[in-house]
DNA sequence: CGTATGACGAGCC
DNA sequence: AGGCTCGCCATAC
């Protein structure tokens, strides 16, 4: 069910937006519900694209190691890691989740 | 319209 | 176990 009328980044966005309070999934889970499996960079590119007034829960996507990507702007890892921690999700000192515990089946 | 880039993933050394 | 390289494709210039 994919609208082509809706970008790429359109559709990713719609597909993360799916992702329910106090889970967290991975770009590869992101792009394999948005019709583009394998297309993880797409995913990370169309998540930088964001702003910060977005209602799109960025912060619960990350990388399929569990961990949180380390942006250039260290400021921003730092507000995910909040977010994170602010939905009951527990994030290791290495900027790690367990995946096996708040990972969203989907 | 061709080149470069990028919040990744999986494989290889 | 950890670090490096390649691949995949949409967007930017």
């Amino acid at each position: 069910m994919n609208n082509n009328r809706l970008s790429t980044y359109q559709t990713i966005y719609e597909t993360v937006r799916r992702i329910p309070w106090g889970r967290v999934s991975t770009y590869g889970q992101i792009a394999g519900l948005a019709g583009m499996p394998g297309q993880a960079r797409l995913v990370g590119y169309a998540l930088h694209s964001l702003a910060e007034d977005t209602d799109v829960p960025w912060h619960r996507v990350i990388n399929a190691k569990g961990g949180i990507s380390q942006l250039p702007d260290p400021d921003a890892c730092l507000r995910q890691k909040m977010l994170l921690q602010s939905e009951g999700i527990r994030v290791d000192e290495k900027w790690r989740i367990n995946l096996e515990l708040y990972g969203w089946k989907g």
